[in-house]
DNA sequence: CCAGATTGCTCG
DNA sequence: GAGCAATCTGGG
């Protein structure tokens, strides 16, 4: 018997199969070790088919497999050849991602595959207590190093840790000692959200006539047997969830399995409790920040057949669900669906595809779906299920436009209008509560030397220099998270007449407190939600009343029940909407209308106040009619004048180095390479930009050079774009990485 | 002419 | 990406 096998941690150009000698008891998709290259080091494999000769003039045999352990089923395996040829991903990264993370690390081959068990670190608070406790300290090199990789993931496989390097199991032995760490067989399954599944909810999900109407609509496309997807487009507030919740009912009455994808940011206590309330312990929950342990607990449940709901974040998209009968994408529009490394994936494409091969239903959920969903709807790949009205006959809230360049004239600096600053104090007198948006951190967002008009850059990233207020005052690099003292003068000319432009959540946090002092306030941004708890903590206290104002950047604009916000504001609408990217206006139009959609969950009709240099900017101005279709119809209609998606695909070949010149030179040759390609395939049309400077040039020292392609990616433009990164990943250097469809 | 660095090539 | 041979470079 003879395999091909996919070597794992290879180079693109060596991701090709190879054929090994197997035994008959060989399966496909069976994780296995094999000697590999000149020196027959043993490496890690995936065999991806089994066959009774083969071609090769030498054939080394398999070494062993890892099965029982770890495999892949046959769905896993088709996934990957999936990924491999549509995201231009080696096999390797594909299973990588279908697996638990640290089931394929490969220190495991000179590791003793025994038991399975899982160290764990003792918690914080009594680890310090027993350190105190004058109990022998962690002196040695070996045990340091295990409590450093604890502390990043809680817990891991006993042979991870043990592979690290310069540990013992001696250390280990010391570690479990002292206390410091414990033992546990990984048998026992935890699941970190199985006290939700207390009381169980069972409660029938009443509707309205139009959510009835549009469930039918769902229900149906859920019973044929053909590939389907369905859009719903609801309104914000119009009850998509609960037509969601009942889809998946349906489901798992049927005795199938379904999976729901939400945004890491709508991945909050509040909404998994009510999943987990009605499903009990059938549901498992995927995201970032459990432990590599939760995660493979996780998986090993769901595989076990232990789980009929998946709710998670883009990767949970790889569940090992048997029988899968419907998979939700809620917020379908979010950029997070989208994976930006290897490989880089889009969730609603590999959803597709397993629709595709399971007869499953895809359903994507959104109140402002992306533009290439809805015109699939309006072209009727798609079926468009729309619902209209507010439920419960809640009004959409008033939007008052400010334009802040009459607020400047008026002598007025701030970053916040006296319009705004009236309403919150509305607001405070009828003790309820305001939502501020402002999409940029940090206090200012630019020094510049009024004497030489440099703006004070990062040394290692091509970006401005953020002033950040606190405890100790700094600029920082928002790219890299470099960080130096506020500068006195300026670092090019020596001027010390600087000046600090722009406002970032700091400063109108400062303005605020100093406009409304009793009116107490909660900023929400990445500098305030270090810890994984802290920003569904600080959600929670703001719920609970600890503050009138809730301000922040993006994460207070998606889908939060507050239903003491009558009030909300955008500091500034402009931000997001002069940057050049095609996408620039669905984005701001999707953001501020979430944003509006915050205010007025209440009965009476809540308020958005806008304020913006471009007050008769169109999309701001459709944003607050809650338009959607408008804004729709205006943007396809550019996308098809200027061949934009869905009228075309776009690709970006991106090259990084070190080294600037190396960056450019071989940045000249991919796009020469690319456009020699192409002469010779005249039917496929093939429009190539470039290459230049990528929008932010340097990162982290590294130079980023950019081609963008715009094509239609059929099987053979694939094909082009494989080869060239076959050509390219062959040569040492500088990077090349290719991506399709980036957002 | 030699040693060390760099480049190119193959891997079943 | 690793290992190895061929090729290049610079100092004597």
């Amino acid at each position: 018997m003879y395999c091909e096998v996919h070597i794992l941690d290879v180079p693109y150009h060596l991701d090709r199969p190879f054929d090994y000698e197997c035994s008959d008891e060989t399966v496909r998709g069976a994780i296995v070790k094999v000697p590999f290259g000149k020196a027959n080091k043993l490496r890690l494999g995936v065999v991806t088919k089994l066959k009774a000769t083969t071609e090769s003039k030498i054939t080394k045999p398999v070494h062993s497999s890892l099965d029982g352990r770890i495999s892949l089923t046959e769905q896993m395996c088709g996934l990957c050849l999936f990924l491999k040829e549509h995201t231009l991903c080696t096999v390797g990264e594909a299973v990588r991602c279908m697996l638990p993370p640290g089931a394929l690390s490969h220190d495991k081959l000179s590791v003793k595959e025994s038991k399975i068990l899982t160290l764990e670190l003792t918690p914080e608070e009594s680890r310090e207590l027993l350190l105190k406790e004058g109990r022998s300290g962690i002196r040695s090199e070996g045990q340091r190093e295990i409590i450093k990789y604890l502390q990043g993931i809680g817990s891991a496989d006993i042979s991870l840790v043990r592979a690290l390097p310069s540990v013992s199991s001696a250390n280990i032995t010391a570690l479990i000692d002292k206390g410091i760490v414990s033992v546990k067989s990984s048998e026992e399954i935890r699941n970190p959200y199985a006290k939700y599944s207390g009381k169980r909810d069972t409660s029938p999900i009443i509707l309205s006539s139009a959510q009835n109407e549009a469930y039918a609509k769902i229900e149906e496309l859920y019973e044929s047997d053909k590939a389907k997807c369905a859009l719903l487009h609801g309104v914000t507030g119009s009850g998509k969830t609960k037509l969601i919740i009942k889809a998946i009912d349906r489901c798992i009455d049927d005795g199938k399995g379904a999976i729901m994808l939400v945004p890491e940011i709508a991945l909050t206590p509040q909404t998994v409790g009510i999943f987990c309330k009605r499903y009990g312990e059938r549901v498992a929950v995927i995201h970032s920040s459990l432990s590599a342990g939760e995660r493979t607990d996780a998986y090993r449940r769901i595989r076990r057949g232990d789980v009929d709901l998946v709710i998670g974040t883009r990767s949970a998209i790889f569940a090992p669900l048997s029988n899968i009968g419907l998979i939700v994408i809620d917020e379908e529009h979010e950029h997070t669906y989208k994976s930006e490394s290897d490989p880089k994936y889009h969730a609603r494409d590999v959803a597709s595809y397993i629709c595709g091969r399971t007869g499953a239903l895809l359903l994507l959920a959104s109140a402002t779906p992306s533009i290439e969903s809805y015109h699939k709807a309006k072209s009727g790949i798609y079926t468009l299920v729309s619902l209209k009205e507010r439920y419960g006959g809640v009004k959409l809230p008033d939007a008052v436009i400010v334009d802040m360049r009459e607020e400047l004239r008026l002598g007025n600096t701030s970053p916040i209008s006296e319009r705004l600053v009236r309403s919150l104090k509305t607001v405070g007198e009828r003790d309820e509560q305001a939502i501020l948006f402002l999409n940029r951190r940090g206090y200012n967002s630019q020094v510049i030397c009024r004497s030489c008009g440099d703006v004070i850059t990062c040394p290692r990233c091509s970006v401005s220099m953020t002033y950040h207020t606190g405890k100790e005052p700094k600029m920082l690099c928002h790219m890299c998270g470099f960080a130096t003292p506020v500068a006195k003068e300026c670092p090019s000319c020596g001027s010390s007449e600087l000046r600090f432009l722009g406002s970032g959540t700091q400063k109108v946090e400062s303005e605020l407190m100093q406009f409304l002092p009793d009116m107490p306030l909660m900023r929400m941004d990445a500098d305030t939600t270090s810890g994984k708890l802290s920003y569904d903590r600080m959600l929670e206290d703001f719920r609970g009343g600890k503050a009138d104002i809730l301000l922040g950047t993006q994460m207070v604009a998606k889908g939060h029940d507050f239903p003491r916000v009558t009030l909300v504001g955008v500091i500034l609408a402009d931000t997001s909407l002069f940057v050049s990217d095609f996408r620039a206006s669905e984005r701001t139009f999707s953001l501020l209308t979430q944003v509006i959609g915050r205010a007025g969950r209440a009965k009476e009709g809540g308020l958005a106040v806008i304020q913006t240099f471009s007050p008769k900017h169109e999309i701001i101005r459709l944003a607050c009619a809650q338009d959607y279709e408008a804004f729709y119809e205006g943007e396809i209609a550019i996308r098809r004048e200027l061949t934009y998606p869905p009228f075309c695909d776009i690709v970006t070949l991106s090259v990084v180095s070190e080294r600037e010149t190396e960056a450019l030179s071989v940045s000249a040759k991919l796009s020469a390479a690319l456009i020699e390609k192409i002469k010779s395939r005249p039917d496929a049309p093939f429009i190539v930009f470039g290459p230049f400077e990528a929008s932010v040039y340097k990162v982290n020292e590294k130079y980023r050079m950019q081609t963008v392609v715009k094509c239609r990616l059929s099987r053979e433009a694939r094909e082009i774009f494989s080869e060239l990164l076959r050509e390219f990943s062959a040569l040492g250097g500088a990077s090349v990485s290719i991506d399709q469809n980036p957002l």
